[in-house]
DNA sequence: TACAATTTTATAATGATTACAAATTTAGAA
DNA sequence: TTCTAAATTTGTAATCATTATAAAATTGTA
């Protein structure tokens, strides 16, 4: 609580209620909810909340680089707060969205030299869980 | 032309004329249109073309593993003929995306076994063209 | 307290995609 | 060749995520 409202105001973001909410639920969650997620998850914890407020501090987060967006699949797009370089993984029979780091740097498998301003790795597949539900059947 | 339509039947579409045009425009360019950049480049060449026919036409050659959808920002979809591993550049300032060969199978990354269908490698960054321009101004 | 700036909110608009059903085309049987 | 059923294409409307806009509420400060 006090760390969100210290990383908000360093990168001059005046932390306001639902700022602090939204940006304190990312540096917590690994499930790299879409925005929709996000305004179901604190919508009756904070009634007045709109659509609209989440876009905006979502869009506010992302220019002062404190989350990425991650597109995996057609239209959703995702959010996360974890910054480090990692790669992302999708279940696609469950449909979560998990980390997944990775055992190289990504910029040392490029083949052309080129300026860098963001690398995603995503992978498709099916996640250890639903393939022991799977094989159970 | 001919080739076009062997690789069709082979996986089981019936070459009809809006499937041949379409995966044969998506063999032989490198641009990675979304299914709009595709209904604008036929609609006068065959005037009666639909928006839900290149949606239909790109889920058919998805499903049958012959395109492969590339997602780097935001909501648009993007379609690629090219099967093999590789990965995609887009400029943020010209927008273009190209196709990024790379040093290493992205297999070998991956620090978890999971069952894989699919993965993507995307880059943002400026092109070498627009670096180009940027320092001459 | 009063006022200006910031932030949030509701509503409407946009753009991509999908659902659906009618119209057209194709393929195969008679 | 003709007829019919199945496949394909098409236009329209619906849906979903996101953005634009402007009013309302909140905040910080004189």
């Amino acid at each position: 609580m006090e760390q969100t409202i210290n990383i908000l105001k360093k990168h001059g973001i005046s932390p306001s209620y639902q700022r602090v909410k939204i940006f304190g639920y990312l540096m917590e969650t690994k499930t790299h909810p879409t925005a929709y997620d996000i305004f179901a998850k604190f919508k009756s914890e904070i009634p007045s909340l709109s659509k609209t407020t989440v876009y905006n501090v979502l869009s506010a987060l992302k220019e002062k680089n404190l989350v990425n967006e991650v597109h995996i699949e057609g239209h959703e797009t995702r959010f996360d707060a974890e910054m480090r370089q990692h790669g992302h993984f999708k279940c696609s029979v469950c449909g979560q969205v998990s980390d997944l780091f990775l055992t190289q740097d990504l910029n040392q498998i490029l083949s052309q030299k080129l300026v860098i301003q963001d690398i995603q790795f995503n992978v498709t597949g099916i996640c250890n869980q639903c393939l022991t539900l799977q094989n159970n059947n």
